[in-house]
Formats: structure tokens, sequence, C-alpha cells
DNA sequence: AGGGAAAATTTCAAGCTTGAAATTTCATAC
DNA sequence: GTATGAAATTTCAAGCTTGAAATTTTCCCT
């Protein structure tokens, strides 16, 4: 990279390329998930906050804490609370009280909700696989790898 | 999860893999998304949809209209009446109805919005600037290439 | 054992977001 | 000119989201 003179002139300081990734990232972000959400409701009439719990939960056969969801899909306590209350009422989750810990309360998918998930699945990773086609499998990998390097949620203070 | 026999197992289909790259792509966005959200509550008392429109009046100085606004921020057009009447109230943006065309109205910053927004702006590129520091300037580079090839909103249909 | 900090969850107000319907204005074909 | 459709915006209900406060239970220190 050469670079003449005393003042940088063609390459930005670091921190406005930065701030460009971080735009792009938000962009491409915004506009997937709006397409994911648009089919989701328009094909199986379902939400996209719906959609990512009972992934979660297909993912974690067991069953999960209210916390442990609230982690994983890095939104607030209270907003799963909601979620999950609209879940329990169209009847693809329950809750199954932690005998251990009387504090928390397990998640599951009923049958009818695992049938549901099943029944989405697919399609959505035909999806997904079709929004990103422009990326190749090694491209693909290597901002699996780039992004792994961004930084993570801190699991405590 | 043990699963042996007649199942490809160390070459994920590229549909498998785009779809990892879709959640490493979303957590990610998630985490820069809720600490710039807080940084600009704790510091500035204000929210990260209003600092977005802010930053897109900001960078078009002569104003724009609300549908050019609802499309460079990826929202609803019902979503940016709702930002902007609170801006305006609290005095940081203006509307200025177009003469060319009296169904469009111009949203610009006024004095007071553009002093409050070059307060945050330096600040805010050095967060971006610490919470991707993990990626060196060239990954970013690449980064941001690779993200460019992903598909756009289209214009219309 | 008792007491205080910490953890899991819910509740709630305020704000954000969408999608659809309604309104006003413009553009164009006839 | 005028009707017909398209574009820019607002309105609204429903749902999402956060952050803070309140509740219940657990953990741990002495």
């Amino acid at each position: 990279m050469p670079r003449a003179g005393t003042q940088r002139r063609n390459e930005p300081p670091d921190s406005k390329q930065r701030l460009r990734l971080w735009l792009r990232l938000l962009r491409a972000t915004r506009f997937l998930e709006g397409e994911l959400r648009e089919r989701l409701r328009v094909s199986y009439g379902v939400t996209l906050p719906r959609f990512d719990v009972l992934a979660a939960l297909f993912r974690f056969e067991a069953g999960m804490t209210m916390t442990e969801l609230s982690r994983l899909l890095m939104v607030s306590n209270g907003n799963v609370t909601g979620i999950v209350e609209r879940l329990v009422k169209d009847g693809h989750v329950m809750r199954v009280p932690d005998q251990q810990d009387r504090r928390a309360t397990f998640v599951r998918l009923t049958t009818k909700g695992r049938a549901f998930f099943e029944e989405m699945a697919e399609t959505h990773e035909g999806w997904v696989d079709e929004l990103l086609c422009a990326v190749s499998p090694a491209d693909t990998d290597r901002l699996i790898t780039l992004l792994e390097r961004l930084p993570r949620k801190q699991r405590s203070a």
C-alpha cells in the first residue's frame, strides 16, 4: 500500500472504515430480516420473533429457561415473557416449572409446535440459501470466520 | 447427537452453511445494536432510531423526504412518521413542505439538531471503532467487500 | 440458623415497528 | 379536461422491545 507525503489521503482512518463496516452490516441484516419476516408472515402467518423462539426450542429439545432463551436470542428478559405468552396461547410451547430451582421455568415445544416448526424449517433454510446465493461457499466460510472475531456478549460484569 | 450411517458428515450442504452465516450476522448485529443503543441512551438520552434519523439528515444537508428516509433506513414509512414527529417535538428537526410536489415533505435538521448530532458523532464513531477493534483494517475491507455482495432492496417490482 | 446479595421471572409504561387502510396530490392516457 | 392509477404521507391496531421496578426463590457468609 503506497502512501506518499506526510498526510494520509486515500486511506480513511481505521475508525471511518469500521464505521462503514457497521453500516453495511446493519443494512444487510435489516434487508434479510425484513425479507424473512415478510415471507414467514405470508406463508405461515408467524412473526419473526416467534419463529426465532421456536427455532431455539427445536434445537434444545430438553427445553430452555426464560433466561437462557433471552441470552441466546439477545433480547431482554421481559421481551421473552411476552413472546412465550403468545406462543403458549397458540399451543406451540408449554411452560414446565423447574423442580430443582423454583425461580426458573422451562419452556418446551409442544407436539403441535414441533410439527409447526418442522413444517417451516426447510422452507426457511431455502429462503436464506436463496437470499445469500450471491455469496460463494468459500466466501461464506470466510465471512463466518471474520464475524466470529466480533465481540460477544459479556457473561457477567 | 451422534448420527452414524448413510449421511454426509464433514461437509455441510451450502444451504446449512449459509444458514449459519445468517445466524452469525444476526447475532453480531444484535450485539452491536444493543451496545450502541445502551451507550447512546446513557450518554445522550437519545434512542437509536432517532440517532439514525439525525445521522441521515446530517449526511443529506439539503433535507430528505419521508420516503427517502424510510428507504435509506430500511424501515416502514409509518415508522418514520412517528420518529420524525418526536424529533420535531424535541426541536431537532423540522418539516419543510416541498413546493414542487405538494404531496411530499422535506425533513431537515434544525440548528439545535445539527449541534446535537455533532456532539454525538465523534463519540459514536469511537464506540464503533472500539467494538470492532478485533477486526483488522484489512479484514474490515474484506468484510465490506463481501457484504456488498449481499442482495439489496429492490427499487420496484 | 439468619440475613443480605444475587438470580429468575413478571409487570408495566414508553417507545418502536409493521402492514393495511385512508387521504391528498400528481401523472398520464384518452 | 377528466378519469384512472400511482405516489407521498398519515393514521391506527397489534405486536415487539426495552429498561426499570417488583416478586419470589436461592445462594452464601458469618
